[in-house]
DNA sequence: GTAGGGTTAG
């Protein structure tokens, strides 16, 4: 029979989604002297093992305290710990079940053991479980076969998986499901499709999984056919089509189909949700970004940290950090790595070098361990900020007592920081010195700094060696030619531009987005006439003539002799693809409105002073997020102070 | 009293 105080802990318990909140009913358990009844131990085990996303060290510490664990505990444990930030506490957890328990692993924990080898990526885990299970003959178990063929498939090991599957003895629509997806993995795309052809029944989930499939091998064509053919839709085919879109760079679609899967009454859910906030975050659709926002709360989606995490990212990618610090500041819970990571970057973005630093020590306080992705943003705030010393202070914590083994990426951080800083022949030293062999993003970032600074000479070693990695960049061409028209040594840029013409070297095209009324529109330089374009094109001409006039505005051409005739010069510059976003901008939005620009390159000296000018004359605030960083105009002056 | 396949942010 059950006590009125046990059937009042366990609805308490069924209530119960934050850790501070299970530790108050924890509290109220050991009150009424209800700590070791079996099921409301299990019970909250399982809530922190399970069910709450940052409870395991909890749940881990309450499975310690516990003499004699049963399977279901042991079981409840490696599922937790398999879905956590350290599966192979999973693996060890098993291990320690092999070693201590009583009662042997069972179906259960063979598929949660599993379940970790398969989140780790480590076939040699997932071969010794395979093993044991064979010894318990639980490799045949339709459940255990089924994570089987999925691990396999998760290591890249179709082969196996194949094997798997074929033993088996009747496999299950879940089972067809299980190696489809191994086939997708190990990107042979006609043989998922074969299989998908050959299953002898499909419910709901095995058409997701060809739309996840094809979304994630790229072809969205393929996916939407799917999407329209299929019999029905759930929450998980409309999110895996808005973050097919958004992952592959459609970001006006996937803000399309979320508009149509909120019109067409259907449930969207918190994938669907981080899938559109990331295709505002890429494209700066800051507008479109607040509506989500409001939508979230009014939904109730606002406790849950994957959706704030994605809200934050949003904000800061749109140029709104004190938004992102408001979301970030009022996330309920733990902060995850995510969340300090993805605020560390956004005031890096805006060139707020001190206030990230700040932010790094906070997070080092409240326990959570900066992984090395934090420290690309750390070291990026800091060369973006000029911080030098504190920049090389980091640095050296990441090796010395975090024990983080630099990659490349962060290599290319320092040399940054000592380019942006001047250094320039610390920073070709440090190249030199580095343990792994320099790569050509490493050599253009420093050949981007001796143009910044006009160092010919080491501009020209270093282009050297450009050449040899990657000889057909127009990029690093165009750079190369800047430098030297700058220096008015126009032989040499002859000489450069008539070896890109005879590669027949294309420009990467640049383009800018712009949100106007909540839809995006873009533009790429040099566009052909349209009705928007000729829009742009008309208020274009009328805000370059009234800024020579007015602001003194001089076109610096510098930036335009690689690719060109003398004469047309500036007639190029006139149609960069900023320009045109700009004018666009200025032609539909109200007056007075913040102009939000994103452009795919950096933005050129010619714009930088075009759009100080905008500022100026027409007293007008501008945002341009450019490939590098966020560029705010205002008052004829950027908050770069002309530093990219 | 727990499962297996499909969607999740830096």
């Amino acid at each position: 029979m059950n006590s009125a105080a046990e059937n009042l802990c366990l609805s308490l318990l069924s209530n119960c989604r934050t850790l501070r909140n299970l530790k108050q009913i924890h509290a109220f358990v050991y009150k009424s002297g209800l700590e070791t009844d079996p099921l409301i131990s299990a019970k909250i085990l399982l809530i922190s093992a399970v069910q709450i996303s940052d409870a395991i060290d909890y749940a881990r510490r309450l499975f310690i305290h516990n003499p004699n664990p049963d399977v279901f505990m042991y079981n409840t444990l490696i599922r937790g710990e398999s879905e956590s930030d350290s599966p192979n506490n999973s693996v060890s957890s098993f291990a320690r079940m092999l070693r201590e328990s009583y009662s042997p692993p069972d179906s259960f924990s063979f598929a949660f053991a599993l379940k970790a080898a398969a989140n780790l990526r480590c076939l040699k885990t997932g071969f010794q479980l395979h093993c044991q299970a064979m010894v318990r003959g639980l490799d045949t178990h339709l459940f255990v076969g089924t994570t089987l063929v999925s691990m396999y498939g998760e290591c890249g090991f179709v082969v196996f998986a194949r094997k798997v599957f074929d033993e088996m003895n009747e496999p299950n629509v879940v089972a067809w499901n299980a190696i489809i997806t191994a086939y997708f993995r190990g990107n042979d795309l006609s043989g998922a499709d074969r299989l998908f052809g050959l299953i002898p029944c499909r419910d709901l989930t095995t058409w997701n999984v060809m739309l996840a499939g094809h979304t994630k091998a790229g072809d969205l064509e393929r996916a939407k056919g799917l999407f329209l053919r299929m019999p029905s839709r759930d929450d998980v085919s409309w999110s895996t089509m808005i973050v097919g879109f958004a992952r592959n760079g459609y970001f006006d679609e996937a803000l399309r189909v979320f508009r149509e899967l909120v019109g067409s009454g259907n449930r969207s859910n918190e994938v669907s949700l981080t899938g559109v906030l990331s295709a505002c975050a890429q494209a700066g659709a800051f507008e479109f970004g607040k509506i989500l926002h409001a939508f979230i709360e009014k939904m109730g989606f606002a406790w849950i940290s994957s959706v704030n995490n994605a809200l934050l990212d949003t904000y800061s990618k749109c140029g709104n950090v004190l938004m992102a610090r408001l979301v970030f500041e009022r996330m309920p819970g733990k902060k995850s790595i995510v969340s300090w990571t993805s605020m560390i970057a956004g005031l890096a973005m805006q060139g707020y070098g001190e206030e990230a630093i700040k932010l790094f020590h906070k997070m080092e306080e409240s326990g959570t361990r900066p992984d090395e992705i934090t420290f690309i943003s750390i070291l990026y705030a800091c060369s973006h900020a000029g911080l030098l010393e504190r920049g090389h202070e980091i640095f050296s914590k990441m090796t010395g007592i975090y024990n983080i083994e630099p990659t490349i990426e962060h290599y290319g951080c320092m040399v940054d920081l000592y380019g942006r800083a001047g250094q320039l022949h610390k920073a070709y030293n440090f190249v030199v010195q580095m343990p792994v062999p320099p790569n050509a993003i490493i050599w253009r970032t420093l050949l981007g700094a001796c143009s910044f600074f006009g160092d010919i000479e080491l501009a020209e070693q270093v282009k050297k060696r450009l050449s040899e990695l990657d000889p057909d960049n127009s990029g690093d061409h165009v750079l190369l030619s800047n430098i030297y028209a700058v220096a008015g040594k126009w032989k040499d840029v002859d000489t450069v531009r008539r070896l890109m013409a005879e590669k027949n070297m294309k420009k990467t095209p640049g383009w800018s987005m712009i949100e106007v009324d909540k839809v995006m529109y873009s533009f790429v330089a040099g566009d052909k006439l349209n009705d928007i374009t000729e829009e742009a094109y008309n208020k274009l001409s009328e805000i370059t003539l009234k800024l020579k006039v007015e602001g003194g505005y001089v076109p610096e051409v510098g930036s335009v002799l690689h690719d060109i005739e003398e004469e047309e010069k500036e007639d190029t510059l006139s149609k960069h693809s900023e320009k045109l976003a700009v004018a666009f901008g200025m032609a539909r939005l109200c007056k007075g409105r913040t102009i939000r620009i994103v452009k795919n390159l950096r933005v050129c000296k010619d714009c930088h002073s075009f759009m100080k000018s905008i500022s100026k004359v027409y007293e007008l605030d501008i945002v341009v997020r450019d490939r590098s960083r966020f560029h705010s105009f205002k008052e004829g002056s950027c908050s770069c102070r002309d530093y990219w």
